[in-house]
DNA sequence: TAGATTGTTAATCGATTAACAATC
DNA sequence: TAGATTGTTAATCGATTAACAATC
């Protein structure tokens, strides 16, 4: 049996923005990187850019650092990069909409296959090139054009319904964008988008600087 | 001196979940919760909700538990609920205008003041009743109706430059779209909702899944 | 070879969990 | 009073940082 290699969520969430600084670089023709430069873009330490990448068995070179072009591709294939992703997106208000236009997805091979809503009135609209279709005819859709990841844009009450009959068609992933939790089967991903609970977060970050500078403006007094 | 009382990010990133539950337990008529119930649907120790609430002093009494209405208020305060927030959008694109266009933001006491563009084909056009206006009229605006947060909803290159102007004008809560990193004052709070970065968060753990699958099969062939 | 920088182990720090006395 | 459940300290666990030998 194979060991197990968990790797920690902190981790996987510092995967996207490494591979996010390593594409600047590659674009800027810089093909060498050291875990020190990149503690310093990432303002993380260098020992943890090492931890990180050791965690796969580590990409460098001793003495040299890193060939940023190895490591784009290495941090690429583990992040499924290297394969297309076919997108559903499920419900067609302003959020889906705006999801489905979003260009730079594509570029790095994430394809709208189709979107869908229950609301007639958005169906038969264009976006990006691709008809919206009444959600009844998912199943249908689904056979023909099976897609992979769902997204999820649909008001919070029928999210979890939408999210049941798109995982029974074969989605292994949902991306979801409705502010409730939701039971999936342990083959299937979820990553949730609360952006109430984003919200939330920036306006406590705000009390507690207007909070600290209150404090120091009275100390100085 | 008052003492620093420091709270972990991992804390923070908890309450707008307290928040959201004990809203759906208040609108369901329950009055009194546990740190077990909670623990439950939350799917965290009780001893952590306990641990959560004991940071800002506890809010609950020994033998009986919690007050929803009470714990309401309380985290409410905690997360700067109990302001209304004025919001400016910069960006008034797909997602610029999903965000302007998101009812249930404003029933929570953030209300969109304003929303700019600097590509004069937006211009005039109304989202939720505000009409578009040209960034350049941003100075003029912000000083007849001041706003706290900005929402940036620009193209990655032009963001650095729409948030220092905002800044100036005393912005104080950067809700960034945009997927860059950005530098601000030390009295300016950042949220960042980094999509792509969270799209390839979901496809890593749907490699995973699909790994681990394929290894048990083997394991059981 | 000398210098640089990784791979990897050990030490530290912080967050989560356990335990139980306090008290309603 | 007896039972329940918090407040709060202590123990454990996991993630980050430090250190340095390996090696290019």
């Amino acid at each position: 049996m194979k060991e197990e290699k968990k790797i920690s969520s902190a981790v996987i969430k510092r995967l996207p923005k490494y591979y996010r600084y390593l594409l600047i670089l590659q674009q800027m023709g810089i093909s060498r990187v050291s875990s020190n430069d990149l503690s310093k873009t990432m303002e993380i330490t260098s020992s943890q850019v090492r931890q990180d990448f050791f965690n796969f068995g580590g990409f460098g070179l001793q003495g040299y650092g890193y060939d940023v072009s190895l490591l784009v591709k290495e941090i690429g294939k583990i992040l499924g990069m290297d394969v297309t992703h076919n997108m559903i997106v499920i419900g067609a208000g302003n959020l889906g909409q705006a999801i489905a236009n979003h260009a730079s997805f594509e570029k790095r091979g994430f394809k709208i296959a189709g979107i869908f809503d229950n609301n007639p009135r958005h169906v038969g609209d264009v976006v990006r090139g691709i008809e919206i279709m009444h959600i009844d005819r998912l199943t249908e859709f689904m056979s023909q054009h099976p897609a992979d990841i769902a997204i999820i844009t649909v008001p919070r009450e029928y999210a979890r319904d939408v999210v049941d009959k798109a995982i029974r068609l074969g989605i292994k992933g949902i991306w979801n964008f409705a502010s409730v939790e939701l039971d999936v089967p342990e083959d299937v991903a979820v990553e949730n988008i609360h952006l109430s609970e984003s919200l939330m977060a920036l306006t406590y970050k705000m009390k507690e600087k207007r909070e600290s500078k209150a404090a120091k403006a009275k100390t100085q007094a």
